[in-house]
DNA sequence: ACTGCCGGGCG
DNA sequence: CGCCCGGCAGT
């Protein structure tokens, strides 16, 4: 947690968002996390940045605000990228330079959109150096697995790094999963051999693609593609035409109820003209650095795929679950609220601890996929950026956890904040629905929250309920006993 | 002044 | 043990 890097810092110079927010978010993560920054990528009005990019020994850094890169030594990126801490996150596996292997076997050749979206993929690849990514998987696999690790965040503004990491992790499917999750998944492949031989991986796909490959290395060029903005799918597609049938068909069902212009919110376009240069080509948040196609600069940098999880950088909350690297025993905390984020709903803040794996951390991640469950379809980013503001995660768990009364051990640093915002809302409302409120209330609150001081926030049963309804309080209350029903 | 809770007492 | 309350300490 505690190891930030200066760039991460910078980050924060994004500006106001939320300073705070930021800076955690770095810290969670391990030194070798950051590295997983580079997955993220972030979307703003519905269009996506990647968070960091890197390009000729620099990362850069989008500014939360979008404002402008950051730039952060190579030196240490590359590090981080060498090696392949892939095993931070489980759950995103990178890809394996080494295209040899399996990883593209999943695919099933069948499918036409498959193919189209091989095609772009590698001619994306080819022309962007990132593009490589997911959009395989993806295509497998749109949402799920690997999606863990990605990013997904779907924030709206720059701010949500972190949200989006979680999101990722926790559900994740979420929304941008997709490159992440593809360019991780393995872990395996050696550093090495990915330098030696990225092509390959890529060659892989051209033999389902077709001659594209080739092409695609020639031309360099390319008009434009076309990429799936939708949460989980990150499908690149030559075509508009073919880009809108895949949302419609894939994201908003043929039968939807969307209007049929609908599908342009779900695709941007993306020029990769630039051959050499990938980074400003790639749009593409994927970054494929992990397959790095482009052999280029890359050298270093194809490693990357350790990325994976690196959206987190940005998001402090992420960098609670830190996921992949540490188990974080503590996840425990916000676990509960994100784990089942959905499931919850109901009650149980105490069962959460089921899903986190990497998340679980706190709030965020909950507060993520809560989001992603319910707003799936709606407007995720929102609220994505809500919570990546909230400075502090743990107030978002705690909140979840608390609102059962069901005290978990979370509170350690959260708190007072969710038993303030929880508490009420609990007497009030104990209604699933309210959750979802809460949690944007709260995330205000939360602000404020970061660290209770004493009771005088917290609020008892008597404070709850009041004196009158005394029959109402916890007997531990009511017996002048420590608060059973909103412990600290 | 309120509130939260420990410590202790009573039945 | 359940129930209550005196009293301390934090706000």
């Amino acid at each position: 947690m505690a190891t930030k890097r200066p760039g991460d810092t910078s980050s924060s110079s994004g500006p106001q968002s939320c300073p705070s927010t930021a800076v955690r978010p770095t810290d969670t993560r391990q030194p070798g996390a950051e590295t997983q920054e580079t997955l993220v990528y972030m979307q703003c009005c519905g269009q996506e940045a990647p968070n960091l990019t890197e390009r000729n020994g620099h990362r850069k850094i989008m500014d939360r605000n979008h404002q402008g890169p950051v730039f952060v030594p190579q030196g240490r990126t590359e590090r981080v990228w060498t090696h392949p801490p892939a095993p931070q996150q489980t759950t995103t596996p990178t890809i394996p330079s080494c295209p040899v292997s399996a990883p593209y076997s999943f695919w099933s050749p069948g499918s036409v959109e498959m193919d189209e979206v091989m095609a772009a993929m590698v001619l994306t690849s080819l022309s962007c150096s990132s593009v490589v990514q997911s959009s395989p998987q993806s295509q497998n696999d749109p949402l799920p697995g690997p999606s863990s690790g990605g990013g997904d965040m779907g924030c709206a503004g720059g701010d949500m790094e972190c949200g989006g990491g979680e999101l990722s992790d926790s559900s994740s499917s979420g929304y941008w999963s997709w490159d992440h999750g593809n360019v991780s998944p393995a872990p395996s492949p050696s550093v090495a051999e990915m330098d030696s031989s990225p092509d390959e991986g890529l060659h892989m796909e051209l033999e389902q693609g077709g001659e594209l490959h080739t092409a695609a290395r020639s031309k360099s060029s390319f008009r434009g593609t076309y990429r799936c903005l939708w949460p989980s799918c990150g499908k690149v597609l030559t075509s508009s035409v073919g880009m809108k049938r895949h949302v419609r068909v894939l994201h908003l069902g043929s039968g939807s109820e969307q209007s049929p212009r609908e599908e342009d919110f779900y695709y941007t376009k993306i020029s990769c003209e630039a051959p050499a240069d990938p980074s400003p080509v790639s749009p593409l948040p994927p970054d494929p650095s992990p397959i790095s196609p482009l052999p280029p600069d890359s050298s270093p940098v194809s490693p990357l795929p350790p990325a994976p999880l690196p959206v987190s950088s940005p998001h402090v909350p992420w960098a609670s679950f830190g996921s992949p690297l540490s188990p974080d025993p503590d996840s425990g905390l916000q676990i509960s609220s994100s784990g089942s984020g959905s499931s919850r709903p109901s009650s149980g803040p105490e069962s959460a601890p089921g899903q986190h794996r990497p998340l679980s951390q706190s709030a965020p991640s909950s507060s993520w996929q809560i989001q992603t469950d319910h707003l799936y379809q709606a407007s995720t980013p929102l609220q994505v950026t809500m919570t990546s503001c909230s400075p502090a995660p743990c107030c978002w768990t705690p909140p979840t956890v608390s609102n059962q009364h069901s005290h978990h051990n979370a509170q350690v640093v959260t708190g007072r904040c969710r038993s303030v915002s929880v508490g009420e809302q609990w007497l009030q409302q104990n209604s699933v629905t309210n959750r979802l409120t809460t949690l944007r209330a709260a995330s205000p609150s939360l602000t404020h929250c970061s660290f209770r001081k004493g009771r005088g926030e917290a609020k008892k049963c008597r404070k709850v309920y009041g004196v009158e309804r005394k029959d109402q309080w916890c007997t531990a209350c009511r017996w002048k006993k420590a608060c059973q029903r909103f412990p600290d």
